[in-house]
DNA sequence: ACCGGAGCCTGTTAGC
DNA sequence: TGCTAACAGGCTCCGG
C-alpha cells in the first residue's frame, strides 16, 4: 500500500531524524528482509556511517551513507519505518532495526514481511529498471506521449507497471484514471494527444494531492509517528464500490485487471 | 510485447 | 459465536 505520496510522507518525516546519525549496528531476524545483502556484510559495511541524504525514488526510500554507498529500503505492502528511543517496547513485527550513535533506533516493522532492505554502491543495482519519476520536472506529457506509443496494454496495468512510471500503485492509479475519466481497460495506444495531457495532468494532481494529505490509512498506513494520513477521505472511486459516483451518482463498480482490483466509474470513463 | 498465474506473507473480513 | 477460507496487494518469476 505504500505509493509514492506514503512513501513521500516517510522520507520527509525521518529526514530531519536522521541526517547526520551515525549508524552503529544493524539487528535483524527476518533474513528474507534482505534484498540483495548478507546481514554480516551489511553490519560491516554500514557500521560508522552516518546519513548524508534521505531521499524517494518510486516507491523505495534512498538513504545516502557517508562513504558513498546507499541504504535503499522498499516497504512493499506492510512496511513501516519510525526512529524511537532504543530503551522503548519491542513491536510486534519489527524485523530489521538500524541502532543509532544518539541512543535511537530506526525500526523496519513489517508485518508481512514483503518489504526489502538493499545496500548499493551504485544506485542503478537497484533502482535501475525504473521508469520516469512522475513528479520530476522532465516528466512532461510528451514523455508520457512518447512512452504510451505503440503501447498496446491496458492503460491500469501499465500504470502499474514501475518501469513504465515510478510510483504509481493502486490507489493512485485508480484514482488518476477517474480523475482523467480515462476506463482502466482503455488500450494505451488509443489515447488522443489531448486524453494524454489530460491523463499526465491527473497523475500528477492524484500524486500532489496524496502527498499534500500525507497519505491513505486505508488498510495498515500510518506515518511513521503514527498518526494517520488522511487521502483516504479524497478518494473518488478506490474501494467505494457500490456508493455513488461524487460526478454523477452512478455506483462505483469493481473489476479485477491485471490481478488488481480496480474501481472506477463507468459513465464518467471511457 | 503482453497476459495470466503462482508465490511470498499475515491480519482482517466474509461466509457458513 | 466460532470456525475456516478468501482476500488484500507490490513485486518477481514462470510459462504461454
Amino acid at each position: 500500500m505504500p505509493e509514492l505520496p506514503e512513501v513521500e510522507t516517510t522520507v520527509r518525516a525521518l529526514r530531519p531524524l536522521l541526517v547526520g546519525r551515525t549508524i552503529t549496528g544493524v539487528r535483524n531476524d527476518w533474513p528474507r528482509h534482505l534484498g540483495n545483502v548478507d546481514l554480516a556484510t551489511l553490519q560491516q559495511q554500514i557500521h560508522g556511517r552516518s546519513f548524508q541524504t534521505v531521499t524517494r525514488r518510486g516507491k523505495y526510500l534512498v538513504f545516502n551513507l557517508s562513504d558513498g554507498a546507499a541504504l535503499i529500503i522498499h516497504l512493499r505492502m506492510s512496511g513501516h519505518l519510525a526512529v524511537v528511543d532504543g530503551g522503548a517496547a519491542p513491536q510486534p513485527h519489527v524485523h530489521t532495526i538500524f541502532a543509532l550513535e544518539n541512543g535511537q533506533e530506526l525500526r523496519f516493522k513489517d508485518p508481512r514481511k514483503f518489504g526489502k532492505v538493499y545496500l548499493a554502491h551504485d544506485l542503478a543495482e537497484v533502482l535501475g529498471g525504473l521508469g520516469p519519476e512522475p513528479l520530476a520536472t522532465d516528466f512532461t506529457a510528451a514523455v508520457l506521449q512518447e512512452r504510451l506509443n505503440g503501447r498496446k496494454r491496458a492503460l491500469k496495468p501499465l500504470l502499474l507497471d514501475q518501469t513504465f512510471i515510478a510510483g504509481v500503485g493502486n490507489i493512485y492509479a485508480d484514482e488518476a484514471l477517474f480523475a482523467a475519466r480515462l476506463h482502466p481497460q482503455r488500450a494505451a495506444n488509443s489515447l488522443s494527444q489531448e486524453e494524454i495531457v489530460v491523463l499526465h495532468g491527473a497523475i500528477q494532481r492524484v500524486l500532489r494531492l496524496g502527498i499534500a494529505r500525507e497519505g491513505a490509512s486505508i488498510d495498515l498506513y500510518v506515518k511513521p509517528d503514527g498518526t494517520r494520513g488522511d487521502m483516504q477521505n479524497a478518494v473518488n472511486v478506490f474501494r467505494r464500490t457500490g456508493q455513488p459516483c461524487y460526478v454523477c451518482g452512478r455506483p462505483i463498480e469493481r473489476m479485477v485487471l491485471g490481478g488488481r482490483s480496480t474501481h472506477f466509474c463507468a459513465d464518467c470513463q471511457i
